[in-house]
DNA sequence: ATAAAAAATGTAAACGTTTACATTAAAACA
DNA sequence: TGTTTTAATGTAAACGTTTACATTTTTTAT
């Protein structure tokens, strides 16, 4: 593999003035500079990237952290992440963790390595809060959608609250009384707000919560599942459930039909993600729309701009609006 | 930042002592070797990646390239590789590419810029296939799904052919006689061999073929809807279709009930890939399964040992099997 | 034509590691 | 005890760049 000496030596040059050109410096006549290009071209010549950051003290990387299990959300926000940052430049690289402590772990190693000269982390749990201490920090940090407002240079929250609030009025608007929720995983970020919309809903649309309308659930379709099948074999039934995101209330909906109740008549039912599945599932899934490919853009070209501008790093916290997608499960009417 | 300088510094010992029991050398006394180990926790010490990979030539990096679109398999395959490599110390980069000459570059200007020390790269359109020239590469690569079956280290391909032969066949056993097929982008891999394996059906079934009944689609739902709005409005109706992949079959469903026709009554749809919405579509779809998990963890896995046992580099291809999940869109009975 | 200023190029140190080789310390043997 | 063998540590070069500084070449002004 061809390296700045060997161009240097062919062209006649030193390398001093091959890493001119390569890095664009004004101060190279242009005989020499067309020269030492067409070298390159030649031995068909690129500069060893590790040799470059070791140098300049930057990767061009920057790494992106998730939770293990978020399938969904994952591959947009990559793709979202990729475009921008692409095109200045930079990779990605991939981790993911198991567990807070993992996380801590990936985190810790990706930057004090210097592998990444910034990170994008996802971090919807709610614990680990302190390893993002800024002050220590040396690299620019992107939080998505975590429960830690302090530390990162910018975090990028999904309102999930006004989310839950608006699809919850929703639902009382239908003149729901009894309304379940089925929360999301334990400790976990979006859960938690989605829940406190559902609350302050059911507060201002003067309704009484009750524990016996509530269940525990982890995301999963399966818990959706389960939610269902116990809340319903109780007294206290409701006659619509919000579920805090779609795969639950997809298997929700699947346990209601189980049951043989009808859904939207017998009981309405709607999650949150707008994931893909939600518009082809029988009736069809009315819930709260998140542009998460769009976050993972803005997560990219923020990034980008604190590595390239480096200007001032102002702490920013960004909320995304989420928005009601209508369809049947909720009781509206079929669109056409 | 904390160096290996501080660490032998501040443990009154050489930095090459430092390396030594940083890379598990024997020859260092237990005493030394605990000294350090300590200094290195209290510096918070962890070796420069970038350092040491000029250094040993070998980033510990693999990468991952994509072409730009297929959001379906990206996000599992990544986890699947992920799983494997992240416990050998490896990290993953990803990138993705527009269009065949954007993937030679991405290809070409990752390793050629050592970022890598090796490559899973996916790549199902048909071009291109010089690039990989495996006399001047000198990392593995690993290809995944291609036409190319020379110049990778290991080629892991599903078995499109099997798969489409299986399911037309299954259609055939229903009794059809006029099958359609919905074909996926031009010059894609898997396209074409499926089919392949839908005309050889035909063929062993003693059925005609003909244009008439073929649509080009581009693996986009909405090219399956397309599809079966020109392939229904003609005088030759197929009774069955089968789409070269799941999101075209669904568009071709909803296609088939906007002409108020049942499925799988009045026409049978089927599609390939078994992607998740597939069961949730009314009537869920009868498909064939890819196990898109379990080829990352197979192509993560090879990667690793063709990196660390660096043996005798045996091509090999690699042929995955998939399955026939039958459900109801086929014309067969409701399970339960 | 000559001196001064500006532009182009070269030299060498630095970035943080690893490792071959040299040196010193410890253990084994006589 | 002194010699030889082995174990532990140190020295310094190398990996492929970038860049401050020194040097040479070219241009401009006189």
């Amino acid at each position: 593999m061809a390296t700045i000496k060997d161009v240097a030596k062919s062209a006649g040059v030193s390398i001093a003035t091959v890493s001119r050109v390569l890095n664009g410096s004004a101060n190279v006549k242009q005989a020499t500079r067309d020269a030492i290009q067409r070298t390159i071209q030649e031995l068909n010549y690129m500069p060893n990237a590790l040799a470059r950051g070791l140098q300049k003290k930057q990767s061009k990387t920057i790494g992106v952290l998730f939770p293990d299990a978020t399938s969904y959300y994952f591959a947009e926000i990559i793709r979202g992440i990729n475009t921008c940052i692409q095109q200045a430049g930079y990779r990605i690289v991939v981790s993911s963790a198991h567990d807070a402590a993992d996380e801590a772990n990936v985190f810790l190693s990706l930057w004090k390595s210097q592998q990444v000269s910034g990170m994008i982390v996802m971090m919807p749990s709610t614990h680990n809060a302190t390893i993002f201490n800024s002050t220590q920090r040396s690299i620019p940090l992107i939080l998505l959608n975590t429960a830690i407002t302090d530390g990162a240079d910018i975090t990028i929250t999904i309102d999930n609250y006004q989310g839950a609030k608006e699809i919850t009025k929703h639902l009382i608007e239908h003149g729901h009384q009894a309304i379940g929720f089925i929360h999301g995983a334990p400790n976990n970020h979006d859960s938690e707000e989605r829940y406190r919309g559902y609350q302050d809903a059911l507060n201002e649309g003067n309704l009484t919560r009750s524990s016996h309308l509530e269940f525990h659930g982890n995301f999963t379709e399966n818990s959706g599942y389960r939610a269902v099948i116990s809340l319903l074999n109780q007294s206290e039934k409701p006659t619509a459930i919000f579920a805090a995101n779609d795969a639950m209330a997809i298997g929700a909906v699947e346990a209601a039909r189980q049951l043989s109740l009808q859904v939207p008549q017998d009981i309405a039912i709607v999650g949150f993600d707008d994931i893909s599945t939600a518009r082809y599932i029988n009736p069809p899934l009315t819930t709260m729309n998140v542009p998460v490919l769009e976050i993972g853009e803005m997560a990219g070209n923020h990034l980008i701009r604190l590595l390239e501008d480096n200007r001032q790093v102002v702490t920013r916290e960004i909320t995304v609006p989420v928005h009601l997608v209508v369809r049947e499960s909720c009781g509206c009417p079929k669109e056409k």
